[in-house]
DNA sequence: TCAAAACCCATGGTATTCCATTTAAAGGAT
DNA sequence: ATCCTTTAAATGGAATACCATGGGTTTTGA
């Protein structure tokens, strides 16, 4: 299972490549390490990456509406047609698609943020305004996840 | 579980390497002892560090949300992009990171104080000063703590 | 035919690995 | 107890491998 964490600042050239922090890469599950994915972030203007078996889970989890129901129709629509798949060069790079680019905008640098199950990629100094931001609505709502660590904790099982 | 306990303080050599007391390392849950896991503490100039299980449990219970809700997504950047694993060597040190020691004002030696499941690393004076406040502070509210019996995994129950 | 993408190699810097030395802790015998 | 021996841990430095980055060359596809 991937995880995602830490926050690495990479140069783009002007080809638009960039080198995907090497502890990303390795996080990818074994049998998907060729490629990510990436799709515009909901929330704000950042790019959103994840693996390609991640996105297959996403689409298993769509088989939860009919098969022809609108709420299936619009999810699918709206969740896959976006999505980039992007494979490394030799050395771990990708290229930034040029949509993507004017959408986060990002120019010469980009930070990686880890998210867990996924990763984020940023213009540098629009991640530091949203990591403010989301620290203060964290200690707002901090007692939320208190109450799901205590209703997870012990049932997490050693070992697996 | 892990319990870290007791200090110890070691030198921090020019290339920021430390080691981490043999005591912590050997409470590190088996199948997590190669590397420990670091962030600011919140109330505090200190790192605080844990175990990797301790984050997978962590982000497990970020699944609670919504995948694509705010909360989840402020929660998960909040907590994870600030996360830095670092690996042993072969010696049982790590490398500290330049952010984390300007943090906590670390220069030639550091202090690991246990905390139970989590410990920190602090600059020593630093670390006097606050353990002397804390012990006043326990000092004055001596009576809130009461002990608690664990009766089975993830139950928790009063003690008499 | 031409630009973009994929591929290849070279470089500098950084992190990791390895080995040698010093220091501290643990045990046994006198 | 004290001294000596043995083991483990902490420290220092050098050699090595890896990674981010830049540039060039070939291939692809419109």
């Amino acid at each position: 299972m991937p995880l995602f964490m830490s926050k690495y600042t990479n140069k783009v050239d002007r080809k638009g490549r960039v080198s995907v922090p090497s502890q990303f890469r390795a996080a990818l599950p074994s049998g998907f390490q060729k490629s990510i994915v990436m799709y515009q972030a909901v929330n704000h203007g950042a790019i959103e990456c994840c693996d390609l078996l991640h996105i297959e889970k996403v689409n298993d989890s769509l088989e939860g509406f009919a098969p022809y129901s609108d709420e299936h129709d619009e999810f699918s629509l709206a969740l896959m047609s976006g999505l980039t798949e992007l494979c490394f060069d030799g050395n771990g790079r990708i290229i930034l698609p040029q949509d993507l680019m004017e959408y986060s905008g990002i120019m010469n640098l980009a930070t990686f943020a880890g998210k867990g199950k996924t990763f984020q990629i940023w213009e540098p100094a629009a991640f530091n305004r949203e990591l403010d931001i989301a620290r203060h609505k964290v200690k707002e709502k901090r007692d939320l996840l208190k109450f799901r660590l205590k209703t997870t904790e012990g049932t997490i099982k050693d070992g697996s």
